[in-house]
RNA sequence: AGAGGUAUCGCCAAGCGGUAAGGCUUCAGCUUUUGGUGCUGGUAUCCCAGGUUCGAAUCCUGGUACCUCUGCCA
């Protein structure tokens, strides 16, 4: 039932990797809102993963309320965060926390980097300001305020805090680097004065700490291992490192960031939500059409729903556009088996049997389908005169039609078998009744009749069904990015159909049942009574409708979307620029280095990295001064050394001699050794190994296997492993070949001869 | 133009040099008194181009596309 989820993605790698290091004995992750509005899926997304991930690993999650900018932040809001987040099933325990809070001590921090030199006054304009930081292109300049001496700088912080500037006089900036080419990282403001009435500290503060500031010294106080965001706040990770560092919190935190849910057909930014409600396109912040979590839970979604949605959504840091089909499988996945079936007609034609007599009786119908374990049935009335589904019946049937046309035998679902001998119109032409005879011996589950009907059709009594109101509500947007692209106007985007209200007839069970039960209306879809819904007005939201494989069957056959090619890039035959072939632009001993790799026979990339920094061509040389042929020695420190120094190799550090290296390809050249098994060794040494090739080889056993009975009597053994996969070989899985190659070089610890390998496997298998 | 990211099926998403997981969607079939549910099965060679290797989605080089950053918002 429960779909299988991803079981690993890169936040639990990084967390198992600081587990099993010591790094962190337990995690401790945190989610912290502004309580500026409500939260909506995407804030779900973050906080199963920040606190899932927190349960997961038996660590600890803190609710912090980031509320540092007192102009848009309200306790109402509060309010309804927490609300949120306990409806989602997480319990923060004792671990509330404020950012406000830590004003005092954010304040004092602030003065400590003053004192070291690294924060300072500035009186620009914000206007000067912005021109001062420069921009994408260009680099930014010092403000002339930038040197004031450390007194000055505490004595204008003090005047800050104390009230004496007014709003956009004066900030406190941390001194960094205006060139930097992150522009985060240009002397960002830390401190501005706000004269503005804070939520919870009223007017006691007449500065406010800046989001980059406080959000690491918040992590930091609080100890959080993990601080776990969104991708946009990548370029602020600099900032966070840096002022953790500056102010010396132990232990630091540590930022990782992941993509934030995009979900079809609806938005996500404040700015259109706030837009939806102001203007009333919806009705509130908690509309059944919303996708802020209020309006789900209103709407009627389970809030395992949610959960399970998220699950399914993984994380990872690509962005996307979750398909809402996947949050409408979760709802209904988790509806199907905890909601009732019952019987609600939303398009009422009246139905009489002609041949009916009794008055009426009495039917017992089982809540739930075959198959669920679960045998409560409910009473339903019926008599002569039904309501159906006006679109069930038809004059004029498409193929396959299951449902009621004239003089065909159908089923009143837990009832008779009935058959429609006349159809009634009115003078428009309208049906508005259908007479029919019914078959007495026909009924549900005393059938004597015999009949084999495998037409279905659901009812509600005429006399005694209960007059009630369906919202049914759908996507609040016509297209899938309503957002993107353009400038997204409201109007044309809104889908006209996102709510239809319907008066529909309901079998009278329902008046009994608590107002929190999820029901199926059979063959309609999941609802539950609205809030607004009372004893006299009964209102009924449809969560979500049921799957309708018929509505595609019976739809013109869907445009065939044209298919993106894959754009190809053609290769350009012009020699192009490197960053390297910049760096031999300024040195010309590379130039003349590179120029020489290549009238050695290196291939022209191998010569371009080798010649692209003094300490790698310096090395480069060391190694062929010792002999060997260039070109394959080029290749191999390319190809299989680089790689282990990831961008950062340093000659001067590098603890073994270029001899080492030289013997190491020589085996490699000699075919004394496999390829694999010189990484392997290369491996060895990196991580400090000095005993020399030779004796490593003999030791370690690496030596060239070209042995044909060693290589079979191997091969033997991995086919008697892998009976399974043998089987499937044989049954034509030709890419398994790979494997069983895999599986002897494996066993020979890379040292097998491939080729060799290779051609008595063929022979073998 | 700078910096930081990302690219695997229609949509999410595993994969970390040796069999291209899984879920959603879709298609086919079975079951069915819901055109629902359940069950069975099918559907990709990994953005492009080179290179290294017995073997590359994974390593190297170079491209391309998209996202984020120029608030005294968070």
């Amino acid at each position: 039932m429960k779909p299988a989820t991803p079981k690993s993605n890169f936040l639990r790698q990084i967390i198992d990797a600081d587990l099993a290091s010591g790094k962190v004995q337990s995690i401790v992750t945190r989610f912290p809102p502004e309580p500026n509005g409500y939260l909506h899926i995407g804030h779900a997304k973050a906080i199963c993963i920040s606190y899932g991930l927190a349960e997961d690993y038996n660590g600890t999650y803190h609710l912090r309320f980031d509320d540092t900018n007192p102009v848009a932040e309200k306790s109402e809001y509060v309010d309804s965060i927490k609300k949120d987040i306990a409806w989602l099933g997480f319990d923060w325990g004792e671990h509330l926390y404020f950012a406000s809070d830590y004003f005092e001590r954010m304040a004092d921090i602030a003065v400590g980097l003053i004192e070291k030199g690294l924060a300072y006054v500035d009186s620009l304009s914000k206007e000067k300001i912005r021109e001062y930081r420069g921009n994408l292109n260009e680099v930014g300049k010092d403000s002339p305020y930038r040197n004031r001496s450390v007194e000055e700088n505490l004595d204008l912080f003090e005047k800050m805090k104390s009230g004496e500037f007014d709003d956009g006089e004066v900030v406190l900036r941390a001194k960094i680097d205006m060139e930097s080419p992150n522009i985060v990282m240009r002397d960002p403001v830390i401190y501005r004065v706000l004269k503005a009435h804070h939520h919870r500290q009223g007017d006691k503060w007449n500065i406010y700490p800046m989001y980059d500031y406080a959000h690491c010294l918040e992590d930091a106080f609080e100890k959080i291992t993990h601080s776990l965001c969104s991708l946009e706040f990548e370029n602020n990770r600099e900032l966070y490192d840096w002022l953790i560092e500056k102010t010396g919190m132990d232990p630091a935190p540590h930022q990782y960031e992941f993509a934030r849910l995009n979900l079809g057909y609806t938005v996500m930014s404040k700015r259109w939500l706030k837009k939806l409600v102001v203007e009333n396109h919806v009705s509130g912040w908690d509309d059944p059409r919303m996708p802020t979590l209020a309006g789900m839970r209103r709407r009627g979604i389970p809030f395992e729903a949610v959960r399970e949605f998220c699950d399914m959504i993984g994380v990872a840091k690509a962005n996307s556009l979750v398909d809402v089909a996947m949050f409408e499988f979760a709802i209904r996945d988790e509806l199907n088996t905890r909601a009732k079936r019952v019987m609600c007609v939303l398009d009422p034609l009246k139905l009489t049997i002609t041949n009916y007599e009794g008055e009426n009786e009495t039917l017992a119908c089982p809540y739930w389908p075959r198959g669920f374990d679960r045998d409560e049935t409910r009473p339903v009335h019926f008599s002569k005169t039904v309501y159906i589904e006006r679109s069930d019946f038809s004059e004029t049937p498409p193929k396959k039609w299951k449902r009621l046309e004239k003089g065909v035998e159908v089923r009143l679902r837990y009832a008779y078998i009935i058959k429609v001998n006349e159809v009634i119109k009115n003078e428009e032409g309208e049906i508005i009744e259908l007479l029919c005879t019914y078959d007495k011996s026909s009924k549900s589950g005393s059938d004597t009749s015999g009949k084999k009907v495998r037409r279905v059709v659901h009812w509600v009594d005429f006399k005694t069904s209960i007059e009630v109101q369906v919202n049914l509500y759908d996507r609040l947007f016509i297209n899938e990015r309503p957002d993107v692209g353009g400038d997204f106007s409201l109007e044309k985007e809104l889908n006209p159909q996102s709510l239809v209200e319907k008066k529909a007839r309901i079998e009278t069970s329902i008046v009994n049942d608590d107002l929190d039960t999820r029901y199926q209306f059979e063959r309609h879809g999941y609802f539950w009574r609205d809030e607004a819904s009372d004893s006299k007005a009964i209102i009924f939201n449809r969560i979500v409708s049921l799957k309708d494989s018929w509505a595609k069957e019976n739809a013109k056959s869907a445009p065939e979307k044209p298919k993106e090619k894959k754009s190809s890039t053609p290769r350009s035959s012009e020699p192009v620029m490197t960053w390297r072939d910049r760096v031999r632009g300024e040195n010309a001993q590379l130039q003349k280095d590179f120029e020489e790799y290549k009238s050695l026979g290196l291939i022209e990339v191998d010569a371009d990295v080798l010649s692209g920094t003094p300490s790698l061509s310096h090395f480069y040389k060391a190694v062929s001064d010792k002999g060997g042929n260039p070109k394959n020695l080029a290749s191999w420190i390319v190809n299989v050394m680089l790689p282990f120094y990831d961008d950062h190799f340093d000659y001067s550090t590098l603890g073994f001699q270029p001899q080492v290296i030289a013997n190491l390809i020589e085996q490699v050249e000699s075919k004394s050794i496999t390829s694999a098994a010189g990484k392997k060794i290369f491996e060895m040494i990196f991580e400090g190994e000095r005993r020399s090739i030779q004796t490593l080889i003999e030791d370690e056993g690496f030596k060239k296997v070209t042995d044909e009975a060693t290589l079979l009597k191997w091969i033997d053994e991995v086919m008697v492993e892998n009976p399974k996969q043998l089987e499937m070989y044989k049954g034509g899985k030709d890419s398994l070949f790979g494997f069983f190659v895999g599986q002897v070089m494996k066993k020979s610890r890379g040292a097998a001869d491939g080729v060799l390998v290779k051609s008595l496997l063929k022979d073998q298998l």
